[in-house]
DNA sequence: CCTACCGATCGGTAGG
DNA sequence: CCTACCGATCGGTAGG
């Protein structure tokens, strides 16, 4: 009773000492390119050491992109909850992503690269969770195009034209060589003109450049 | 003499037979998770017979990367040198790296995702490759913003945004819900909106869709 | 948390 | 192109 055998559901402090330097060696060397005894020795321990606290490499990998995942969709969630004009949902739901893509890189490069790594039926679920992010993405462009306030060929193409240009934050291959604050704004005005939103309020409260027509 | 003791520089039909059995399963499996035993199942040959057309399983993953690259930058090269109009370069940019992400989705995906399972030097080389690509995207785009056509908040992050959001079309979950020559043309429409170069034949050439401005 | 160790896998070689 | 096989690696278990 006292003996946790499979210690996976205990969130100890040594289990999350474990975890951070998985998802190091993850991102580093990739999920088969990492052994337990790397992410042992970066403890001090051994190997077999590890299994007091997790049942297997594969939960290490399959609940790092798990949470990735719930945390994007929640993080979309709480942005276009945040208002009820599109336009600001459209870009508030950008600067999320940007914001967990920057803050949580090693996470999201492990999501983005093992998929393929994933067991059954870890696998499927994370496959449904990026289709339903897709979808959420989707349904706002759409909404927006309803509303007359996008103009966009292809609502789902331009969903993931987005998607895609957002994660490409985290798999920067040197440090972006802009500050967080600035490399999200930049993200959500560029995502208002993804969709031809801007036009709105063209010569407003752009941050200055003139912009003229030499043809 | 007559014996091609490491026929990797003869290029057979057998190695190109290779070579392809291994892009699939590269793809599908992952590097590391790809066996020789694998790409020789699918040619119904045993792994040992597969070091007379090639002398490591290394050298398999580093050609297919290096040769993607070789032909991302070459390809972007003619798209660049078929005009001198900026916004015309930067369409046709757009359009050839799409087009190619479209057209080789697997070698696409490995160079994306195995980058970390290249041995040195390869992996620098193709770090370097990936850097050039993304400087000449940058300095496209700074010229834009000197001749006045393009107006942007930082040519670097936005060159990393474009050529993000190109690669995200080879690495679609299921096929494009569209066709090529539709996913081609969708996106050198939205790079010339990125970069805010649209404004020049706003409401002229477009693809219909009034784009009234309810707001 | 450790040592000792197993069983399986796998890239590659030998030698024909 | 094959069989036979090596040497090394590695996830995980036994048993303390």
């Amino acid at each position: 009773m006292a003996k946790a055998k499979t210690g996976n559901n205990v969130r100890s402090a040594r289990s999350a000492e474990i975890r951070d330097a998985a998802i190091d060696l993850f991102d580093e060397r990739g999920y088969h390119g990492t052994r337990m005894e790397d992410i042992a020795t970066r403890l001090g321990m051994r190997a077999p050491s590890l299994y007091n606290h997790l049942s297997s490499k594969q939960e290490l990998l399959s609940e790092v992109v798990i949470e990735h995942l719930r945390a994007l969709l929640d993080e979309h969630a709480m942005a276009v909850g945040s208002t009820t004009d599109v336009s600001e949902q459209l870009r508030r739901a950008m600067e999320a992503h940007v914001r967990h893509y920057a803050r949580f890189g090693r996470e999201s490069r492990i999501a983005n690269r093992e998929v393929q790594s994933l067991e059954e039926p870890d696998r499927t679920t994370v496959l449904d969770m990026r289709t339903e992010l897709g979808l959420t993405w989707a349904r706002l462009i759409e909404r927006g195009v309803e509303e007359g306030r996008f103009e966009v060929a292809s609502p789902q193409l331009t969903a993931y034209a987005l998607l895609k240009m957002s994660v490409g934050v985290a798999m920067w291959l040197r440090p972006p060589p802009v500050s967080e604050s600035e490399l999200v704004y930049t993200f959500g005005e560029i995502a208002l003109r993804v969709v031809g939103a801007d036009r709105e309020r063209a010569p407003a409260a752009a941050p200055a450049v003139a912009a003229p027509a030499a043809g």
